[in-house]
RNA sequence: GCCCCUAUAGUUAAAUGGCAUAACACAUCCAUGGUAAGGAUGAGUUUCAAGUUCGAUUCUUGAUGGGGGCACCA
């Protein structure tokens, strides 16, 4: 005689034990047909789940992430169902939801092409067309594991063998075919409907190791309704047309090579943009009384050995050897040269905290396939700091470094910004009371501040906690961008000391902190978070002066001199082509400003301004233009 | 590093076991124009190495780069 509550608090009596189907048909006709799954007391259940005693229930459609969620998992499913009716002989393992979407790995030895996932497509709409049942069985253990090895699953039996054995495994059948799955499923295949597709296929480990050996990966997505399908695809392909590869290229900033993979060759108006980002970081970080050094790129190996980075990053290091045989390695850090500029002369109490920033550029050999365009690069340009300070200093110093860090990504056009607290890692170097004193100062820093922050147990590094700087591009991407590191083990290997108050040497703490973390790296997150089209001030290109007809050229070209001379990058088109084409040109190159001359701005000594994005056009006297948009040009320094 | 895909002109693409195409960009000329492509002409190309072949840009193998993932991201 179960009694059923609902969310909305009303309950619901039966005289007999009752699935949730049932429930829902007897709450309305509509919720039956549209019902999925079901949490009864809060745990996820399939829909013909017995009920036997008092609970609380809760009914998923499609417009509930639980709903979705299940939808992507079934349609994980019946792709393993559909390649093991196409593909006799493949195994499966594992077939999770993900953001967006589900994969499912496999292990065959022929590799799936293009076409299989076409063919594979289209017997996955068969199999919701046949609509098959889904049911659930529960099994022993050891059942399952004899079944799914006679059947050739090994992956499978490795899977059920990692399980306690005290406990059953609950098998799921769509018709004849069965996995293991932990559910809960929608109650026949028909119900996943056909707003499905499959996107890629890959490699990917066994177990996520890469001892082990690896599988077949195929990614798809799935949704409850044709229209979010399309959607989702349209943001892909919006995704696509931001690509800073792509961008960069038209937009004629920088450029890749084969003689050297995962370095950046910067041009002229690319270099102007990365040389704007650093003079108007230089000027914050002067307001906020750092000193800035520059280190050299390559020391001897004996200082790396010193400070622990050839034993624990030795293999991603460039290294250098001398005509004498010397062994020199290429920095992949500036934080041992910084040091060294700090052990220069003796340093009081009185000097601390002391704040030194460093441009420093760095070599990492990162592994091939990890080469991302800007995004993830073997050369790259740190807006690097190391803060030498007192313990007692810690939270103060994290403050301010977290309010720059805030304040420059909003200049720039990010204000979602996450941090993520690490605290100690299983591996890790100083005594626990230091640890406790470093990550409480920390999370002080982090509470005062009162941002949003979510924590990630034990990824901290080695020598001491961190806050990471996560922040949401205009399309909803996540990037990590800036670091603030306490580092309790690099002075004292180093040798770095200062003299207290009361005569005795001691060791600083070291805090380590980046802003954009890489400027190259940045650089592609920004062209992809504005899709090329630059606020005003960091623009490379500002501004194109366009002559109606080469009549006008030399007008066009004193009006280019005197907006450069109040130092806006701008170009006269001289070319031999119409102003519509150049009108075109130049707007599809992303300039903000096309200035236009002809005879009415002659004859009134004024510019006509189209700005990019608007086909409006705006007549302005040409000291005016100048005085207004030199203004505009200036960083936003408060 | 591992799996799959891929490499043609400055760019984007097409084609072929036997003279390699187109569009855009570029150059020259004509046109002198008022807010997203005016016209004509011209120059320019098969990543590298080995193999199969009478002959390879095309087929095979390898290298290198690029792309999508996996692993890595100190």
């Amino acid at each position: 005689m179960p009694t059923i509550k609902l969310p909305d608090g009303k309950s619901l009596s039966f005289s007999r034990k009752i699935t949730g189907f049932e429930i829902a048909k007897k709450i309305s006709k509509s919720l039956s047909k549209q019902a999925l799954i079901m949490s009864v007391d809060n745990q996820l259940k399939d829909l013909d789940h017995l009920i036997e005693n008092d609970c609380s229930i809760k009914i998923f459609t499609s417009k509930d992430s639980e709903g979705l969620e299940t939808i992507r998992h079934d349609t994980a499913h019946i792709l393993a169902m559909a390649v093991q009716e196409l593909f006799p002989g493949t195994q499966v393992t594992i077939g999770p939801v993900i953001e967006n979407g589900f994969y499912y790995d496999f292990a065959r030895k022929e590799s799936f092409t293009q076409e299989d996932l076409n063919k594979i497509e289209i017997k996955m709409k068969e199999i919701v067309d046949r609509n098959e049942p889904t049911f659930k069985e529960v099994w022993k253990r050891n059942k399952a594991i004899s079944h799914f090895k006679d059947k050739g699953e090994i992956y499978k039996a490795k899977i059920i063998e990692d399980i306690p054995e005290s406990e059953d495994v609950s098998i799921y059948f769509h018709g004849k075919w069965n996995d293991l799955c932990r559910g809960p499923h929608l109650s026949s295949t028909g119900k996943i409907g056909k707003y499905f597709k499959l996107t890629k296929v890959s490699g990917a480990y066994w177990r996520g190791d890469s001892n082990n050996e690896m599988l077949q990966r195929i990614y798809g997505t799935s949704w409850s309704n044709q229209k979010d399908l399309d959607d989702y695809l349209k943001r892909i392909e919006e995704a696509e047309k931001r690509d800073h590869r792509k961008l960069g290229k038209e937009m004629d900033l920088f450029h890749f090579r084969e003689d050297s993979p995962g370095s950046v060759f910067w041009h002229e108006k690319g270099w102007n943009l990365f040389q704007k980002l650093i003079n108007y970081m230089r000027a914050k970080q002067k307001r906020a009384g750092y000193k800035e050094i520059n280190t050299p790129e390559i020391l001897d190996k004996s200082l790396w050995e010193k400070s622990g980075h050839w034993e624990k990053f030795g293999e991603h290091m460039y290294t250098s050897t001398t005509p004498d045989e010397k062994v020199f390695a290429i920095k992949p850090m500036n934080c041992p040269g910084c040091v060294q500029v700090f052990n220069q002369g003796l340093k009081s109490y009185r000097d601390l905290p002391l704040r030194m920033s460093e441009f420093g550029k760095v070599h990492r050999y990162e592994p091939s396939g990890s080469l991302h365009g800007l995004l993830r690069v073997r050369a790259f340009t740190q807006d690097d700091a190391h803060i030498f300070c007192t313990e007692d200093q810690i939270t103060n110093e994290c403050l301010s470094i977290t309010n720059l860090i805030l304040e420059i990504y909003k200049d720039l056009g990010f204000t979602n910004v996450l941090l993520q607290f690490s605290d100690r890692p299983k591996k890790r170097v100083g005594d626990d009371k230091i640890w406790d004193r470093a990550e409480s100062a920390l999370l002080k820093a982090i509470k005062q501040s009162k941002l949003k922050y979510e924590i990630n147990k034990g990824e901290g590094a080695f020598y001491g906690p961190k806050i990471d700087f996560v922040l949401r591009d205009s399309i909803e991407r996540d990037w990590q961008c800036g670091t603030l590191q306490v580092d309790l083990n690099l002075p004292g290997r180093l040798g770095a000391s200062f003299v207290d108050k009361d005569g005795s040497k001691k060791i600083p703490v070291m805090l380590h902190r980046a802003l954009f973390g890489s400027l190259e790296r940045f650089i592609g997150i920004l062209i992809e978070h504005y899709s090329g089209k630059l606020p005003f001030w960091i623009n490379p290109l500002q501004a194109m002066v366009i002559p109606v007809s080469d009549e006008f050229d030399s007008y066009a070209k004193q009006v280019n001199e005197k907006v450069k001379n109040v130092g806006i990058n701008c170009e006269v088109d001289l070319k031999n082509h119409n102003l519509n084409y150049k009108i075109r040109e130049h707007s599809l190159s992303k300039i903000p400003l096309l200035l236009i001359c002809g005879k009415k701005e002659v004859d009134s000594n004024t510019v006509t301004i189209r700005r990019l994005d608007s086909n409006k056009q705006e007549n302005m006297e040409l000291k005016i233009f100048l005085k207004k948009f030199a203004a505009l040009n200036k960083a936003p320094l408060n």
